[in-house]
DNA sequence: CGGACCATTGATAATTGTCAAAATTCGTGG
DNA sequence: CCACGAATTTTGACAATTATCAATGGTCCG
């Protein structure tokens, strides 16, 4: 039997049952952590956190998503992670004294659950399985930002596009009739700065795989992958 | 005092004084990690891990340097890091079951003092704060990477070729009479090959940073930087 | 000294960024 | 449910940047 949380957002269901960090713990150590969650909730467009600022807590993702960002020198939005339900992020700042080094926006109304640098670090320290699994994280997401690096350096930019279009579709695509309908997260503008292009740019790539007929864009906010092995072609996947 | 390792590589040193993972050990659990590290050397051009295959050892660069680099799909080389001394690879591959995500290979003769998988294991779960330290080192990779990120999404190339002197200067570069002189750890490719960018075009913007009187070109191996603050200018340091 | 390798330079083509304008989509309030 | 204004996206024309190809010039090392 799953227990109640009492925080008033979870219902039935605990918040950290989202996170895959967690997911090792039995019940009753999820409960405990449970109570030491607060939560908060934030309009699309509030800021979670700022680069530079002091940040004292990890904060994981229970419903809409986020994207981490910085500022390129020429006064572009450099997009880092966007990132999705279970997602967590403020780990960096918790165990040095270092400041945040992104910036994080919420992209739709959001609802994140905190546990406080103390907190966290006693959770750490008295269970080395949850340590494990953070490093284990951790690596995953240095492995995506290698690839992402990659992908920056491949000068052709139908690759990153395709890339992108397939990283959407495993995280935010549903399977339906004709294909897989991504809801994106991001509007065009969001995906130029995922991929440090020129918003145009994005706009003329999609709009030639929509008449390749690989895609269909729904509309702004929802694209249909007519042909995914075109697009692994695209983005060069093996 | 310190004690002397035992390899008969390190002389009167612990290799993993150089790692910054393992700096907040004290003495005795230093010589116990110490006692479980294996040894090797490479000759330059020399393969130390390929990515997709399995790797099951942390990698710990002794002495000289290596570059770590993915085949982009058109089969260009793009190189992610460049090791030095005291830099480490490996760790994603060890609390996971996952291939290398990238290929390492020795840019000059090379010395790497070796953990293994499970002995890597048995230290973070014998020891919480050695798994606190690597989760907050992972997170200083991560900063940097992030950062690299935010580069190469400059559209501007003269920032990153800027950039990447800052880079070399600060690791390999000694202060001499007129400035500051790096011993370069890539050929012009290499270098074409870490901006993402052709071979030509590095050659080229060399050049005109020569013709600018800003570094000059004392020969393949090396460049004598003259004026460091334009550099900055140029890589968009704040 | 010679040969192999690496780097530079020039000319041209291809790609992408930029600016401006038009078209579409979205959200709100009636 | 529709209409309107604001925001976003698309499209076109052009400029700027960089890649590519080819040839030349340098450098390192036996």
């Amino acid at each position: 039997m799953i227990a109640s949380c009492h925080c008033g957002h979870c219902q039935d269901d605990l918040c950290i049952h989202k996170v895959p960090i967690f997911s090792s713990l039995n019940q009753e150590e999820l409960e405990e952590i449970a109570s030491l969650i607060s939560h908060r909730e934030y309009k699309k467009g509030e800021r979670i956190l700022t680069d530079g600022e002091k940040s004292e807590a990890i904060v994981i993702i229970h419903e809409g998503s986020a994207k981490a960002f910085k500022y390129t020198t020429d006064g572009r939005e450099q997009i880092l992670y966007v990132f999705a339900e279970g997602d967590f992020f403020g780990e960096q700042n918790l165990l040095s004294d270092r400041t945040a080094t992104y910036s994080v926006e919420a992209l739709q109304p959001l609802k994140t659950c905190m546990l406080s640098k103390t907190q966290f670090q006693q959770l750490i320290i008295g269970h080395s399985d949850i340590a494990i699994k953070i490093i284990t994280e951790l690596g995953n997401r240095m492995a995506r930002l290698e690839n992402a690096m990659q992908g920056m350096g491949v000068r052709n930019v139908d690759n990153r596009v395709g890339g992108i279009l397939l990283e959407f579709a495993a995280k935010y695509g549903s399977k339906v009739q004709e294909g897989t309908l991504i809801q994106l997260p991001l509007s065009r503008e969001g995906i130029a700065n995922y991929l440090g292009v020129a918003r145009e740019t994005v706009s003329r790539k999609l709009g030639q795989l929509e008449s390749d007929g690989v895609i269909r864009s729904v509309n702004n906010k929802s694209i249909l992958i007519l042909n995914q092995e075109a697009l692994g072609v695209l983005a060069g996947v093996n």
